[in-house]
Parts: C-alpha cells; sequence; structure tokens
DNA sequence: GTCACTGCAAATAATTTGCAAAGCA
DNA sequence: TGCTTTGCAAATTATTTGCAGTGAC
C-alpha cells in the first residue's frame, strides 16, 4: 500500500520546483489514484473525485493526470484497451492484464527487469516492464 | 523476416475455418504488416495498401485489422500512444518503444518469457511481453 | 497582484457502425 | 444465389484546447 501522506509530500516539492501550483484538484486526483489498486482511468478518478470535490470537471481530471504523470508522480498502464489507466504506484511490479474485462492487477517483484543487451543499440533506455495478459477469474466464469 | 507466402496460406486456412472470406483487402493488409518491421498504424497500413489498391478504404483496414487480429495472425503493439499499431512477427520477441516519437524496434529472444508465479493468482496466463522503453538515437539527436 | 489553474463548451483524433451495393464461396 | 464484406458517410469515444473567470503563492 502506498504511503499517501509522503505521496502528496512530494507532490508539494515537486509543485514547487517545477513552478506549479499545489491545488485541492492535484491533491485529490492523486490520492484517488494512490489509495486504490484498481489502475483507473480518467472516468473512473472524475467519478471518485466528484464525491468529495463536486465541482471539479473531467477536463481538469485529464489535465491533473498529465500534470501528475509530467512530476512522475503517477505513470500510465500500457494496454492496447482505448482507455488508459493510471498506477500510482512507483516501486518494481508489473501488471496482469485481463483481455476481456480490462481488468489490472499488481503482480509484485524483488527487483526491476534487466533490458536485454540488444535493447541498448536503439537507444537510451529509461525503464523495462514486463506484461502478463491473460483471462481474469471473474471473467472465466 | 517473416515468410509471408506461407502467412497468408495461413490466412487463407483460418478463413475457410471460421467461415470468413478470403478477400484481396485482407491479403494486402496481411502482406503489408508482414513485410515491413516498422510496426504500422491503422492509417500507415491505409496509405501503404493504397498503392496497390487505390479504392480500399480506410474503414476496411480498420476491420481488417481486427479480423486478422481476432484470426490471430496479428496483435497490437502494446503502447501508451492513442494510436495502435500492429505486428504479424509470432516469433518470441520483445519491444523497445521510443517514449518521444513513438518508434517501435523488435528485440530478438531465444524463448518466451515465464510469467511470474503470481500471474496465477489472478487467471490463465495467455502471454506474457517485455516492454523496453526509451529515447532513440532519432530523437536524442 | 500576478500568473498558473479551473470549469465550461466546443474541437479534435482515433476508431466504430448503419446501410446499400458488391463479390467470394 | 446467399451471406459475408466493402465503401461511403455519419456516429461514437476518449481526449484536448480556447477562453474568461478564479485562486494559490
Amino acid at each position: 500500500m502506498i504511503n499517501i501522506e509522503s505521496k502528496i509530500e512530494v507532490l508539494k516539492q515537486k509543485c514547487a520546483e517545477a513552478n506549479m501550483r499545489l491545488t485541492p484538484q492535484r491533491i485529490e486526483v492523486l490520492k484517488m489514484i494512490a489509495s486504490t489498486d484498481t489502475h483507473p482511468d480518467a472516468e473512473a478518478v472524475y467519478e471518485a473525485v466528484k464525491e468529495v470535490m463536486p465541482f471539479i470537471s473531467l477536463d481538469t481530471v485529464y489535465r491533473t493526470l498529465a500534470s501528475l504523470e509530467d512530476l512522475g508522480l503517477i505513470f500510465k498502464v500500457d494496454n492496447e484497451l482505448p482507455k488508459s489507466r493510471y498506477d500510482a504506484d512507483l516501486s518494481p511490479h508489473c501488471h496482469f492484464i485481463c483481455v476481456k474485462c480490462g481488468a489490472v492487477y499488481d503482480i509484485h517483484m524483488d527487483n526491476h527487469i534487466e533490458p536485454p543487451k540488444e535493447s541498448f543499440k536503439y537507444g537510451e533506455v529509461l525503464q523495462t516492464n514486463l506484461q502478463v495478459k491473460g483471462i481474469c477469474h471473474k471473467c472465466r466464469g
């Protein structure tokens, strides 16, 4: 589980560094993503944050997600579905993705994966990630 | 390099099995994807196939890509960009993806990657794939 | 007070779908 | 011939953007 308070603290620092403001919208969006392991999409973040902040708009959610991603606090889960889904857990882990319903489950790992040597032929490596695709228990029925 | 003739042969078989017709559009789209290592998106497939088949429409390309994917002849490369990109190479390999320009390069591997044990907790595993993200030489400048 | 951020509404980009005509089996 | 597929055009979905008012610093 992610420590939300420390996550907000990092947001505070990074906003200051980047000349960005610490708005309640940014705090709530980050809190929401960090407090769930469902890897929500923009719509899901919007619905959840609206509960506590009824006047937030969907486009602010989109903009906030982009800002938080720029700051390195969250990242998009790679999937081949049309909707982007977000993750605030920066520890080494990968994802089980259900190809039927799109559900994303965390698979914890001790270390980040070493990139194959051939990778360096193509450029500077920033990160590697392993993805496991399958059919989740719920969809298997 | 993929053997295109045998790929078309597989298309022929699978179409017959699935009660789908072997149309020239399907043949050309598959040929195009199998004959390049650029992992083209729908638009790029459309532009290339138009050279040899000027009356093909973009929506047929989309439908054809979906059909070929259903038949297991091609698959989407996972990326976090808005456009889907396709690959016809079914041998074990993974991708270097440039986060700036979206270019996709193949990284060949001897074997498919074993899924972490934790994967099986979530459902039936269909495939694993490793992704390497970075900045390609062209974008580094 | 200033300038980044928000909410609203409208725009854009990628992809999908309804329908009638065309073509593979 | 029958039923899948195509091409056209219009619709849909996810996301982005312009602008004027608002609020964090």
